[in-house]
This record gives C-alpha cells, structure tokens and sequence, in this order.
DNA sequence: ATAGGCGCCTGCTGGC
DNA sequence: TGCCAGCAGGCGCCTA
C-alpha cells in the first residue's frame, strides 16, 4: 500500500506518541510475515525505551534504546496503530507491544502478509541493511545531476525507473503514475530518451506530487490507514490512478489503463503523448500504438 | 549485469 | 444466487 506519503503519514502520527515510551510486552501471531518471526531478536526489544520514530523510504524505524532497531515494512495492505490496550484484536494482526502505561498497544496488522518486521543491534548495521538492499536516495534529496545520470543509464521505461526503490526510495504505482502525468510525460518513455526538460520536470512533479499527498496525509484506496486509524485524503486528488475511462482532468479525454513493467498504470494519452525521438511531427497516437504493442 | 516474469498471501469485485 | 477469474498500493527470486 503504503507508499511514502503513507509511511510518513504513519511516523508522523506515531512519533509523538511512541518516543520515551518502554515496549513491556510483546506478542507476535503464528503466521510469518515475508520473513518467519524470530525468537532470536524479539526479546532485544523488550523492556527498552524508544528514542526515536523515523522512516527510509517505506520503511518504518523504531530507534529504541542501547542503539537497537525495529524496522517494519507494511507491504500491500499493513497497518501500524496505537489501539487502546482493550480494544478487541482485528483479525490479521501479526503483532502487538505493550507499553508502559498500559492503556495503548502498538498493533502490526498485514493481511497479506507481504509486510517484514526486522531487527538490528546497531545503526551500522542498520546501514548496512539498507546498503546491501542499495536502497536509492529519498526523492526529496536528489538533484538534478544524479536523477540525469540515473535515466541515462538504463533501458527501461520511466515507470519502470519511478518504482525501482534503488533509483528513488518511496515511490510505488500510484505516486508514479501521478507524477508521470504532471510532467506531462507517457509512461512507457525510455528513460535514456527523455529530454532535459522532461527530466527536470519529472523530477519536479515527483516531489510536489509526494510533498501533496503528504499534506493530505496519504491515500487510502482499501487497506491504507495511519498511525491511530484515519483516512488519508490524497485519494480525493488522483487525476489518473484508477481511473480508466474517465476524463482527465485536463484535457477531458479519456485515461488509459496499460500494463507497463507489470503494473496496471493510468496515463492521459493526448496530454502525455509518446514521441518517438526525433519524430514530434508522428502523430502521439501512431507512436503509442508501436510502443505499447507486444 | 540487467530486465522481465512469477510467486508470495488474502479479500473483493465483476462477469457469467 | 454461486462460482471463478482477475485484480490489488510491494518485493525478492529466478531465468534469459
């Protein structure tokens, strides 16, 4: 689900609550997550204090005392909330600390299960986690220079390169596709073809398009919502995600749905046109057909 | 090395 | 009404 509008939304809403507080308990369910849970490393975080809630990318760090960390990831369809300690368990939670205090739990519910829980006895090794995963920059510290040489480099499309967590850490298919039709570009562009206007503007609308759903607090579509329960708002504002057939918001013509890098991906096919390189004189429509056949 | 396909899970929806 | 295929916001493994 959870892309990082989402997973911000998540940290933002948990800091406040979860920093100084003390894990006392925990219980986790019978079902492994991606990974089976482990006796090793429960045990490490119990008893101590968390010091900090911080997210990379879409994961989710809780820093707790002693240089300890619990990093979640909520997958497709995780949840991550405070509950109060007795509120009946929601079917699917995988997880639950109790705190100090005793009066709220933090719960982990995942019913796909494509959600991980991990453990790390430092922040170096926490780093290196990440390193090995080459996990890419948050798009919010990329300059131009390095997001030119990332499209240069490769042979995919720029859908593909939106939701390769090595390029940029965070975006998943909607906010992709959200981005692609604000810098007006298609999605099945290749990204080594892609002017230094188009770059420049694809890197700007990915930034205001997260920076916006971030303000809205995410989008929930199904499963998505933060830290104590509510909604994000961001749904509201899609111009092309799920929404096949409908008009786009600019031009009145019907969005497209395609399949591109094995995503279902949305795009407005008169306002981000598919320009052979060289050929703007092609009509859009001959050259999507070339590009998005088999 | 890199790009594309598949599998992991459960639940919901739409078509027959 | 019931059944079944297809689909869903992610990621990692396998193959070519």
């Amino acid at each position: 689900m959870p892309e990082l509008p989402e997973v911000e939304t998540v940290v933002r809403e948990l800091r406040p609550q979860l920093v100084g507080r003390r894990i006392t308990a925990l219980e986790v369910s019978r079902h492994r997550l991606r990974r089976p849970w482990s006796a090793d490393w429960l045990p490490q975080l119990i008893g101590r204090r968390i010091t900090a809630v911080r997210r990379r990318g879409k994961w989710i760090i809780l820093e707790l005392a002693d240089d300890q960390h619990f990093v979640l990831h909520l997958g497709m369809t995780g949840q991550l909330r405070l509950h109060p300690a007795l509120e009946q368990l929601a079917a699917h939670t995988h997880l639950i600390a109790r705190l100090d205090g005793g009066r709220k739990q933090l719960r982990f519910r995942d019913v796909r299960r494509f959600g991980c829980a991990l453990w790390f006895g430092s922040r170096k090794l926490l780093e290196e986690f990440f390193k090995e995963a080459r996990l890419g920059p948050e798009p919010f510290a990329v300059d131009s220079r390095y997001w030119r040489q990332q499209l240069a480099r490769t042979k995919r499309c720029l859908k593909a390169v939106l939701l390769d967590q090595r390029v940029l850490a965070g975006i998943g298919n909607i906010y992709a596709d959200e981005a692609l039709f604000q810098a007006r570009i298609h999605p099945a562009k290749l990204a080594k073809d892609s002017s230094g206007a188009e770059s420049a503007r694809l890197r700007q609308a990915v930034t205001q398009v997260l920076n916006r759903a971030i303000a809205r607090r995410g989008s929930s579509i199904r499963d998505y919502v933060d830290g104590s329960g509510r909604q994000g708002e961001y749904q509201k504002e899609f111009r092309v995600y799920g929404r096949a057939g409908q008009p786009c918001p600019r031009c009145r013509g019907p969005i497209e749905r395609i399949r591109l890098a094995g995503r279902s991906t949305y795009f407005c096919p008169r306002c981000q046109p598919l320009r052979l390189k060289k050929e703007s004189a092609r009509s859009s429509d001959t050259s999507q057909k070339r590009a998005i056949g088999p």
